[in-house]
DNA sequence: TCGGTATGTTTACAGTGGCAACATTATGGC
DNA sequence: GCCATAATGTTGCCACTGTAAACATACCGA
């Protein structure tokens, strides 16, 4: 066969280039195709073939990089929970912390799940066997709340029955968001999440 | 073959009599025996062949009285709704009305997705199509909570809101606990449940 | 009694996740 | 530079799933 000068098979978007064997980043691809099947439909039809056609690939070479198929869904739910991190943390910068921040980090939460409903879904449906050494995405996104509160609202008496309130009633609106069970509608949203964590601050 | 003498094939567990042909009532037996198993392990394995061996009868037999496996489904969903319904109506009996009917109603809430978890999880992802003429379950339970909010909490300024803060808190706490983000914890949910409901009879 | 209708069974098919054996490419020690 | 070896990808296969089609059996009204 001729000679091919190509090192390593670099690929910006996930596709194989045609009649190379090997990928290049095929562990890294799966993951972003997955991201974008999940983000194009409500319902995320991932299925191991499919995934793998998207990336050019044959179905079993994903056996490669994931054990079985749960420890993939499990890397596309710790990628959805660093994002969620992500925008909260930019929220609460955008508004400048305080009780504002605080509100905006729960408006953040709740917008996240209507923009990206199936990730959101498999992010939280996805639940952790038992903590690893390395810290996984949803960790940074409780602390940031964690804190949030600390810094913000000073005068509250039980910090951490407060952080649960105010974690479950953003988690709770998101849920009965994305099933269906309410409306999504922004003004009701925050006048929710506003009534309540202004009520915190008491 | 010799005279059966039984009219109709009834049984009161859901097997059907060896050697019948027709079941009796196939698909009660068939919600009975999804209900069984979704109590059964936490992770509802229910399909089709293993729910018909459940019954004692083929698989396909479920065709007969279920569209899809979907529909199926959904009417273990209506199921759950329906008993969480009763259970929030029953605890508000218990708790006397007003204001501590009102946290009771939050607290069965929680109590039933900790109780029957695959049930509950069900239940809610479950999207409905659109608004069938027959009441379905759900719609009971947000009714009484939408009504214990009028009845218990008659200064409430914006009941619409305060319903709607009062169940996303509730299915928040619901989901956390489903998905093991938060452990269960009656006393702390007892005091989540309170310090919201309480405060929004200011 | 007879025939239609409801209910159940058998068979088969496409699609799924996953294992095993094989093929190909990259890499590190000599 | 050469070559053993690990890393990566492919093909073939298996058990299992939901479900459609054709056939069998039981019930019920005329």
């Amino acid at each position: 066969m001729a000679i091919e000068d190509n090192s390593v098979n670099i690929k910006s978007d996930g596709a194989k280039a045609a009649g190379a064997y090997h990928h290049g980043d095929l562990r890294a691809a799966v993951i972003a195709a997955g991201l974008k099947r999940l983000a194009a439909g409500d319902d995320g039809e991932l299925g191991l073939r499919a995934l793998a056609r998207d990336v050019g690939v044959s179905a079993t070479a994903l056996y490669r990089h994931f054990p079985d198929k749960e420890a993939l869904l499990d890397a596309l739910a710790d990628e959805g929970l660093r994002r969620l991190g992500a925008l909260q943390a930019q929220a609460w910068l955008k508004a400048g912390g305080k009780v504002g921040g605080f509100k905006a980090i729960g408006a953040a939460y709740v917008r996240f799940a209507h923009d990206e409903p199936a990730l959101f879904r498999l992010s939280f449906t996805r639940q952790m066997p038992d903590r690893k050494d390395e810290e996984d995405g949803g960790e940074v996104a409780y602390n940031l709340l964690r804190a949030g509160i600390g810094e913000a609202l000073p005068g509250v008496t039980e910090p951490d029955a407060a952080a649960l309130h105010a974690w479950a009633l953003v988690h709770g609106l998101a849920m009965l968001i994305l099933d269906r069970r309410i409306d999504w509608d922004e003004a009701l949203v925050d006048k929710v999440v506003g009534l309540t964590f202004g009520g915190l601050a008491r």
